[in-house]
RNA sequence: GGCCCCGUCGUCUAGCGGCCUAGGAUACGUGGUUCUCAGCCACGAGAUCGCGGGUUCGAAUCCCGCCGGGGCUACCA
């Protein structure tokens, strides 16, 4: 896998890159990550960190690369500049490259031109031909100088791709492309062929939007004398518009994913199947299935719209499958960052036990906080629909009276005491437990909604709960006060 | 515009000539379970397999054309 540290690392990025790693992982290879950092304008080391720090949190170890080496360094291109030196200089000797003298502007004011005729813009070979006298008169005034291929003009560049099958361009449909930009430094057609070759890569698994990029490569293999490797073709993911997935869309970079507090098993798992199938019902998928039955073969040629909500539900599985002490160290940051410092009084197992409470219901770590906020915080209003349906009813401050009384003489504040406390105040009320239950939930949590009530007031604890009744009842009589019923 | 790729439920997909009156998942709807929600379980709705020709006893599956969508078209990768 060789991504360029020109912007965030992006999910497509990482489903290439899972898809590098499973091949490798699979058949036993082995996987290596390559920085292509020969854009000096674009490239920046913030980018390179998020790219390790993206593999390291998906779990995508690599054999060789940044920070654990390997047999085939260095990793970084922007340290492999005499390999593509070398390699541009023996095309040059072989007549197979050549100095290009024209300048950007130049170059971009006659494509415009190509353009605006509405022909397709090629390079027009101004200095393929250029006479030694011509040179020197460049060279003279200090012109700066890229190194163009000299592509040939007939014949044809075909490969077998490894997902498409046989793909075909005619070489008339190809221009003198760039090797070696004017700051020296190669352009990826170039440094991709010469490290691959150099890596001995043997599979090339890529994007679909870098087909066209292929038979120019080829064309290099071929002129360096080197073999080529085998290709692969992804489909494109898209965002909903079924254009290829972009920010506009959204966040689209993996660490986003971490922060909006999606799982790397979750990510994983869904974007392997984003483009292949094990050709079976199966959807959850660990990675040791992933690796066991990844193939080639069950890729997918069309492209696929990257749908978040399918995302949300598979992280929820994995959420809620994971074992307590994983989940709550995972859940705890997000609970810190959203709800600041907690207050001594809520001590580690309060913490926990609030976030557990929450495990089953949560389809993301973000969500934690606001499912458990009233576990930290009084309610300061209570839900409309709620207040309308339960606190509207006739006794319901003698209600909550009764439950706060009844938790107030439990010895043990255990769950099945409060239930059956909570139950006894139905009964002696001559009630279904149901309202009596709804009420002292909205009573104590603000809330319609939530864990069960037994369990989340055993949590809360007798002081807290007491509270909160005490404050429900008289939000319910002072506005009975205000409304008078008729 | 040119070149290249793609086209099965809204979405992700299974399907590689008969097992398909097209299967699974998600999202949606209904019911059940339960103190609510979530979950879980059951059921339902949802695709004339982009369209039109062919090949074949038989096509979602093979061939051709059309249409539609996308990608590329840089001294970015």
């Amino acid at each position: 896998m060789a991504p360029a540290p020109t912007g965030r690392f992006h999910i497509g990025n990482a489903r290439t890159a899972l898809y590098d790693w499973l091949l490798a992982r699979h058949h036993g290879g082995t996987f290596i990550l390559r920085i292509e950092d020969t854009d000096r304008a674009r490239s920046s080391l913030d980018h390179v960190a998020e790219i390790l720090e993206a593999f390291r949190w998906l779990g995508l170890n690599y054999d060789e690369g940044p920070e654990v080496g390997g047999d085939c360094g260095p990793y970084f291109q922007s340290e492999r500049l005499h390999l593509y030196r070398q390699a541009a200089s023996r095309l040059l000797d072989e007549g197979k490259a050549y100095y290009c003298y024209c300048t950007p502007d130049e170059l971009d004011q006659r494509r415009r031109e190509i353009q605006s005729k509405g022909l397709a813009p090629r390079y027009n070979r101004q200095c393929r031909g250029l006479s030694p006298a011509d040179r020197e008169r460049l060279e003279a005034e200090g012109r700066p100088k890229a190194i163009r291929f000299a592509a040939p003009d007939h014949g044809a560049v075909a490969w077998q791709d490894l997902i498409r099958g046989a793909i075909e361009f005619q070489c008339s449909e190809l221009d003198d492309f760039v090797l070696t930009k004017a700051d020296g430094f190669p352009t990826y057609l170039l440094a991709c062929v010469v490290d691959d070759a150099a890596m001995a890569i043997s599979h090339v698994v890529r994007g679909e939007d870098l087909i066209s990029s292929t038979p120019r490569q080829i064309l290099i293999y071929r002129a360096l004398d080197l073999p080529a490797p085998r290709f692969a073709h992804l489909p494109l993911i898209l965002g909903p518009d079924r254009a290829k997935l972009s920010k506009r869309h959204g966040p689209v970079a993996v660490l986003d994913y971490r922060d909006q507090g999606f799982l790397p098993d979750a990510i994983v798992n869904f974007i392997a199947l984003l483009g292949w199938s094990p050709g079976d019902d199966r959807e959850r998928l660990s990675r040791d299935e992933l690796i066991q039955s990844f193939s080639l073969d069950g890729i997918g040629k069309s492209a696929a719209v990257f749908d978040i909500e399918k995302l949300s539900w598979m992280n929820g599985i994995y959420l809620r499958d994971l074992p307590p002490d994983q989940y709550l160290s995972r859940a705890r940051p997000f609970l810190e960052s959203a709800l600041g410092q907690l207050p001594a009084e809520f001590d580690d197992q309060y913490v926990a036990r609030a976030l557990l409470l929450e495990q089953e219901r949560a389809r993301t770590l973000a969500e934690l906080p606001q499912l458990t906020e009233f576990f930290f915080r009084q309610p300061e209003s209570y839900d409309e629909k709620g207040e309308r349906k339960w606190f509207g009813r006739e006794g319901a401050a003698d209600l909550l009276a009764g439950v706060r009384a009844a938790l107030d003489a439990l010895p043990a504040f255990d769950e099945p005491a409060i239930e059956a406390a909570v139950r006894g105040v139905a009964d002696q009320v001559g009630v279904k437990p149901g309202p009596v239950i709804h009420t002292t939930r909205l009573a104590v949590t603000g809330r319609t909604k939530g864990p069960g009530l037994f369990e989340l007031i055993a949590v809360l604890g007798k002081q807290r709960v007491s509270t909160r009744l005490a404050q429900a009842e008289q939000h319910i009589r002072s506005l009975r006060s205000r409304t008078p019923q008729p």
